[in-house]
DNA sequence: TATATTTTAGCACGATCGTTCGTTTTGTTT
DNA sequence: AAACAAAACGAACGATCGTGCTAAAATATA
């Protein structure tokens, strides 16, 4: 790895940090640069755009969590790759790395209503997911089950956690998620 | 009402519109002005600072969907109080005067770990309806349910409309929502 | 080690940010 | 109609925004 892609690393490790504190919009050049120590124009360099960053901020970050895959790859059956699963996005979400919790969650709520290149970039992170969470249900749910209306809910639950823990500072946030979500399997047991 | 009242009101009407698109902090008294063709010193003027200016939206927002809870106040029944709760709800979301979705479910992400008057104001107003929704969890679930848990998947389901209706744009959500609602009310009076 | 390439810095630009000030217009009250 | 209060304006402030351009420094290649 040369040293442009090291520093490059530097910058969208530090560049995911403020954005899960102050959004993607709030997230500037100058900012950043500060941060780290260099040149506003020698780090726009990196990038060419602010948009492009912000790209590059939302790959980088889905490319971190992926790397905490390791105990859903682990995992022998559905139930247990989806407990796994929310066991690490928890974890996730919390991790001091994350000081305003999870970018890609702040960016759904950002993004939602602006066109280009970021949202996009963020949709189609979040259709492969749902996908792969599909595939998950499907080991574990009875045949004709609604596997769409099971992830739906799953997402619900990780997206309720943001708020519980984060905007409500509830201390039962952790227990009420894994409450929630063994109802669920339930649920997709039985449907 | 006093002309300082009117404007002012219209000034928060713009000014959540606005929000809903760009967030509290992406709202700018500049672009505020301009959008209502008024100078930024004199529509500054009714606030003092953008601090404030942030606060008052969160309220007039909140005003503003008090207004409609005319068919949750006429329910007899707890649930009766939800479902029309929730259809309010999702009205709110989808209504075309908040062409970003509703503004506190937005802050609640832009706001989650940053200190000072707006966060205070929006989480009392979390707290306050909290505690209205766990009163008619508990007008229809048997003693003894854990009240608190209904709530926080209550929660869970309007997040979760958010983001597929907004970020994934899945035509679907709203059936989405009212099975998991169903399903949530069933387990309600069951627990 | 000399050369070519990549990476960083410095400086400046127009625009916009929130905010302050003094003045002028508007509205209300006597 | 005169006097007062409230509201809106216009201009300016220092700061920061994203983005060019050019030169210097650092790295990689030969």
């Amino acid at each position: 790895m040369g040293k442009g892609a090291m520093t490059r690393e530097r910058i969208l490790d530090e560049a995911m940090r403020i954005a899960s504190r102050d959004g993607l919009e709030g997230l500037s050049i100058g900012g950043l640069a500060t941060a780290l120590s260099l040149s506003k124009s020698g780090l726009f360099a990196h990038f060419g755009s602010k948009e492009a960053l912000q790209v590059a901020v939302l790959e980088h970050t889905g490319a971190r969590f992926r790397e905490r895959m390791g105990p859903v790859e682990a995992a022998t059956t559905g139930a247990e790759s989806l407990r796994a699963l929310l066991q690490v996005t928890l974890d996730w979400v919390d991790d001091p790395a994350l000081p305003g919790g999870c970018p890609i969650m702040g960016a759904c709520f950002e993004l939602d209503d602006r066109e280009g290149a970021p949202r996009e970039a963020l949709v189609a992170r979040q259709v492969a997911t749902q996908a792969w969470t599909v595939g998950q249900f499907r080991a574990l749910a009875p045949q004709g089950a609604d596997l769409e209306q099971l992830v739906f809910e799953y997402r619900a639950i990780t997206l309720a956690y943001h708020h519980a823990s984060r905007v409500l500072r509830d201390p039962s946030a952790r227990a009420r998620v894994w409450k929630a979500f063994e109802a669920l399997l339930a649920r997709a047991g039985r449907e």
